[in-house]
DNA sequence: GAATCATGAGTTCAGAGAAC
DNA sequence: GTTCTCTGAACTCATGATTC
């Protein structure tokens, strides 16, 4: 194994946070510009957001994609507190805040692809990382990534036994399936309706669940605060459904405002 | 008027299908 | 078989609408 195999089969570009977490986030690839500091050593150790890492990006509060899914925590720890209620995102602001991706927090968040993927085979990228053949390729790169750090992933998996992984950005489904060991074309799920409606694709293998979403923000992903509610009741549905089976031998059915149509 | 939220614009990339 | 075009998606940032 090369260092930079043991640098995709590491914690490199995971935010990070509690790995014991019943939820984990997965996102496909960091978004903004290259960090000229970017190093290809592997990360033995997850990363968590800190104080220190909260001074050193003072606007974190205002990344889109992390205040949806501090909303979706809240709200489900709104249905876990009573399951027939309206979701609350109350509060999320403060969750964002002081819990979100923390040490010994609720969630952990991961990334498909290690670095920030829209510079490769840029003249910057070229400049920072022309030495390494592996990453010349944008293909060859992500092949790389599926051969050496999904099964880092998977093992990581089966070693903290999340009960939720929500992979966000629907295109690389099934890449989010591969690389955290679930199986099968996955359940078509609705949420929204209208023309506000969007497509989830749900995956169970031994009690764990993997949703993949459209991607949390823009023109055709989950933009709303309606969407974040509907997502973390069709999750809360798929928790009690497993709860069920594992309790009781069999499934218990939908949860007031969820979508019941099965599409897939 | 300020804060918050939802949506759109611009950029980049990938894949599918048509045209050559 | 190759090239071109179109469409959808991911991402950041900006802007308009709404609420207080």
């Amino acid at each position: 194994m090369t260092n930079f195999d043991r640098f995709l089969a590491s914690w490199s570009g995971v935010d990070g946070g509690n790995p014991f977490a019943d939820v984990w986030i997965c996102g496909i690839e960091h978004g903004g510009s290259l960090e000229p500091a970017t190093n290809l050593d592997p990360e033995l150790e997850p990363a968590s957001w800190t104080d220190d890492f909260k001074k050193q990006h003072p606007k974190f509060q205002t990344w889109q994609y992390n205040q949806k899914a501090a909303k979706l925590l809240v709200a489900l720890n709104s249905l876990q507190r009573d399951l027939g209620q309206q979701p609350s995102l109350e509060g999320w602001k403060a969750y964002m805040a002081e819990k979100l991706y923390v040490r010994d927090g609720e969630s952990f968040k991961l990334n498909l692809f290690p670095l920030a993927s829209p510079k490769v085979d840029s003249a910057e990228w070229n400049l920072v990382y022309a030495q390494h053949p592996a990453l010349r390729d944008k293909g060859a790169y992500r092949e790389r990534c599926r051969q050496v750090r999904f099964p880092f992933f998977d093992d990581q998996r089966h070693r903290y036994k999340p009960k939720i992984i929500v992979g966000t950005g629907k295109t690389f489904r099934d890449d989010f399936a591969k690389a955290f060991g679930f199986h099968g074309p996955g359940e078509r799920r609705p949420i929204g309706a209208g023309q506000r409606q969007r497509e989830c694709f749900v995956y169970e293998d031994h009690g764990a669940t993997l949703v993949v979403t459209p991607f949390f923000g823009g023109r055709y992903g989950l933009n709303g605060d309606d969407h974040l509610i509907a997502l973390a009741r069709l999750i809360a549905e798929y928790r009690l459904a497993s709860l069920c089976r594992s309790t009781f031998g069999r499934p218990f059915r939908t949860i007031p405002g969820v979508a019941a149509s099965h599409a897939g």
